[in-house]
DNA sequence: TACCAGGTCCTCG
DNA sequence: CGAGGACATGGT
């Protein structure tokens, strides 16, 4: 067992299963972790909005602007194709880049409208799809096992010595695409622990005391 | 009060 | 390429 694999069994071990991606169940308003995968095109529609309103946003933002447009039953590709942007602006302005956001929203309404199965290449052509939206709207959208590399995940690799602290998304993706087996299930629970991690114990101002990866850390 | 949160685009060297 | 600024709200 190498190393990153080490790190994934340790963490799932002390944090146990993530359930990733929160989406809103029927006749509920608010997005949850149920650990169930996506069924239908509206339900891969919520995780592609998701991840755009999370970019640089603390998912209790996020959550207020999805229960925002599911109460106004505004979460549907059409409705976002639609509506005006202004007033979609309005709705998500709990989750930050409101402007910038609404636009994009628009964009990957119209763009999975026409592509429901598009390739890494064709989500980075879209304006405001980066790598890490387009690997999670892979991964948790569409079941593609394509890993999501984080601020969270760059900084505990870089703690750990696995990587260095300003080494680009492809360089620390392609360590687990490596290191790991091609597995939709493992590459979801394994990005949904390192956010665990990040925000419970790696954070910004790291809290070493009670961190699971403690012994493999040379940080502290 | 200042900093941080599940990034991306644009511009400039 | 890569560094640096803009985009913005809500929690601690």
């Amino acid at each position: 067992m190498n190393k990153i694999h080490q790190i994934y069994s340790i963490l799932y071990k002390s944090f146990g299963k993530q359930g990733w991606w929160p989406t809103t169940l029927e006749d509920e308003l608010h997005p949850k972790h149920h650990g169930k995968a996506p069924k239908n095109d509206k339900e891969r529609f919520e995780i592609i909005i998701g991840a755009i309103l999370t970019q640089n946003t603390n998912w209790k933002n996020v959550e207020k602007a999805i229960f925002n447009l599911n109460k106004n039953q505004l979460l549907e590709i059409n409705k976002i194709k639609k509506i005006n942007k202004k007033r979609l602006a309005s709705l998500i302005k709990p989750s930050g880049y409101f402007n910038q956001k609404a636009e994009r929203l628009k964009l990957i309404a119209d763009f999975y409208s026409k592509n429901k199965n598009p390739t890494r290449e064709e989500l980075l052509n879209v304006k405001g799809i980066g790598p890490e939206t387009a690997d999670s709207i892979l991964l948790y959208a569409l079941g593609k096992p394509s890993f999501v590399v984080d601020a969270y995940s760059k900084r505990i690799f870089s703690r750990l010595g696995l990587c260095d602290g300003k080494c680009s998304y492809d360089r620390l993706q392609e360590l687990f695409h490596k290191s790991l087996p091609k597995k939709t299930k493992l590459f979801n629970e394994y990005h949904a622990l390192l956010v665990e991690l990040g925000k419970n114990h790696c954070k910004t101002k790291p809290i070493c005391k009670e961190c699971p990866l403690k012994k493999l850390c040379s940080y502290s």
